[in-house]
DNA sequence: ACCCTGTCATGACACTTGTCATAGTAGAGC
DNA sequence: GCTCTACTATGACAAGTGTCATGACAGGGT
């Protein structure tokens, strides 16, 4: 995810998004987003007048469409797509950030979730609807090679629990061994949905 | 998980297990575990004079061993026992509780990483060993069923991010539809390591 | 009787957080 | 030039946090 040139209240949103992958929401203080996206802490209220809520809603919509559009990336640029593929993309992306960053990042949507999903039902559909932007491409990716529609929801639901869990086991034991370990057993499970 | 009766000490390390993965760590404060502990204040800095480091510490280890034991409950209690079986005994239980709850409470381990791995070293490892606990009877469960070692530890460390994942979903959409998909389409892969 | 140790109880602290209030500034439109 | 709007800037505040200091109280052991 690299650090794009948009407008101070894009930034804003961005850096809400790393900062929560980081620390959690909670960890995550107005006045230090402020300051990493180098926008007057003024500019929050003018911006997200709805508050920290607003903000952390905001950065999980930008967050599944970012992720979103790495699915859509892998289907454009690859020749012969493969559920596995599709999957190990994603995996491998995922270690490279965590390996790149030393495992300071994490999946911001977990985050919320654990944060707030029981204190806050305003960021837990945001959270909800994240996952659904994420999952939509992995869907349709799949009817594409030729999955029937049931089995290409279930599988990307699959891929996505897979996903998450994996990035909890890597970041607490500082090693993308569990993400490789999850591609590679499921590799042969995805593949076969094939027709 | 049904709340014993223990010692003052005992209750408040499961209080704040609890408050956790309703909230996070950050969302745990001490003040509010003391009191769900029908405990003292005064008694936190007794008990635990390595301060909230400490408490989330051995937190998570509860947390860890409480998982292990449900896991060899299972194998103990199961005549015929399998791959998925016992995935699925994981899964069906996570379930309930979610329902029970309205799904407030998620996984603790999976809350101190997204909240403090990046920050505490500690906790981070306190974590990583929670996670280690849990998976061992998983590993040799499967090898009493006849999975070769090897790949014994990899479909443990599947099950446990496939579960820590699903639990993400199914909280997020208040539904535990992603759990029950994922013990599905993973118990064909579970049993075909069978010799 | 004494003290000593484990536990309980309460108050205070420094600090951070989200939020609000207020005022200043720039720049376009006319 | 004037005005209106969008944005920037700064200060303050109440609430909540983890932590510490201090003291009270019980119950043995001697």
């Amino acid at each position: 995810m690299e650090k794009p040139q948009r407008s101070p209240r894009e930034r804003m949103v961005y850096e809400a998004a790393q900062a929560m992958r980081e620390d959690g929401v909670g960890g995550a203080a107005l006045r230090t987003v402020a300051t990493r996206a180098a926008a007057p802490r003024g500019s929050l209220q003018h911006y997200f007048p709805g508050g920290k809520d607003q903000l952390v809603t905001e950065a999980l919509e930008w967050s599944g469409e970012f992720a979103a559009a790495q699915v859509r990336a892998y289907l454009r640029d690859t020749r012969r797509p493969s559920p596995s593929g599709m999957f190990n993309d994603l995996v491998r992306q995922w270690a490279a950030e965590l390996e790149d960053r030393q495992f300071a990042r994490g999946c911001p949507v977990a985050a919320s979730v654990v944060d707030t999903a029981n204190a806050n039902p305003q960021v837990r559909a945001a959270a909800a609807a994240a996952l659904a932007t994420w999952q939509k491409p992995l869907r349709s990716g799949l009817r594409t090679m030729g999955v029937r529609p049931a089995r290409a929801a279930a599988l990307a639901t699959l891929m996505l629990a897979a996903l998450e869990g994996s990035l909890v086991l890597a970041r607490a034991e500082r090693d993308t061994h569990a993400l490789r370990v999850v591609s590679r057993e499921l590799a042969p499970l995805l593949d076969a949905a094939l027709p």
